[in-house]
DNA sequence: CCTATATATTACTGTATAGTTGTTTAGTTG
DNA sequence: CAACTAAACAACTATACAGTAATATATAGG
């Protein structure tokens, strides 16, 4: 297992990128983008939001390594950089079902889900 | 690989979690607790954060399952409830030398770091 | 050059929240 | 019970940032 130092320079470069995916609408942006690389019109169309705020949140993502940008013409392609957003994702949604377990358990009823 | 249907209320919940970790006094103290569970005074001690705001810090890491609580006479004991977030902090981190990479052979500079 | 389209940027507003101060609640000890 | 300590809570201020509207900057085609 790595041990990387947490100096506070680091912590501070890990919380900024935590913090890129602490919004719904940039998860949403993310998974949206999970099928290809998609233009920022294309986006705007999925996911419903404002140009000029899908815009700020594109740059967002690219200045902290997410996404990346290909310019054709009059258009811009955005996709992902990788999938760890889902690796990460997919932990955070394993704590969750551990939550919920943990919250079963104190208040001493069974696993079974709510149809 | 896990495919978890992406609804509006599920982003939002890991939104949330996500952005617990969005701030370095938090990703400071989980770290502290590292060490093994601590009493709110000592974590004052540890951290240099006021009681309150430490407090409240912890309120929150403990509504969104990242530290467990005991209580034992005057004493409040804080622990983490497991080590998901150090495994996040990880993929963070690498995530950081992948874009350093990038930035440097975007920039046509070669790995050597700076002493 | 003029017009149209795609994306980015700016300026503004509202809301959320980190930090602080003061107070309150709970538990302990005399 | 009174005095003390640990932790939580309430109220406030300051800052960050999501969303929006208006404008600016490409790039393409006539």
């Amino acid at each position: 297992m790595r041990r990387i130092a947490l100096t506070p320079e680091l912590l501070e470069l890990v919380a900024d990128r935590f913090r890129a995916l602490a919004e719904p609408v940039r998860l949403r942006i993310l998974s949206v983008l999970r099928a290809g690389e998609l233009t920022v019109t294309e986006l705007v169309e999925e996911t419903g939001l404002g140009q000029a705020n899908l815009s700020k949140h594109l740059q967002l993502l690219h200045a902290l390594g997410f996404v990346t940008r290909r310019k054709e013409g009059l258009h811009v392609y955005y996709a992902l950089t990788d999938d760890d957003v889902f690796e990460l994702c997919d932990i955070m949604c394993g704590r969750l079902g551990a939550e919920a377990r943990r919250q079963g358990r104190a208040l001493g009823v069974g696993a079974r889900a709510r149809a």
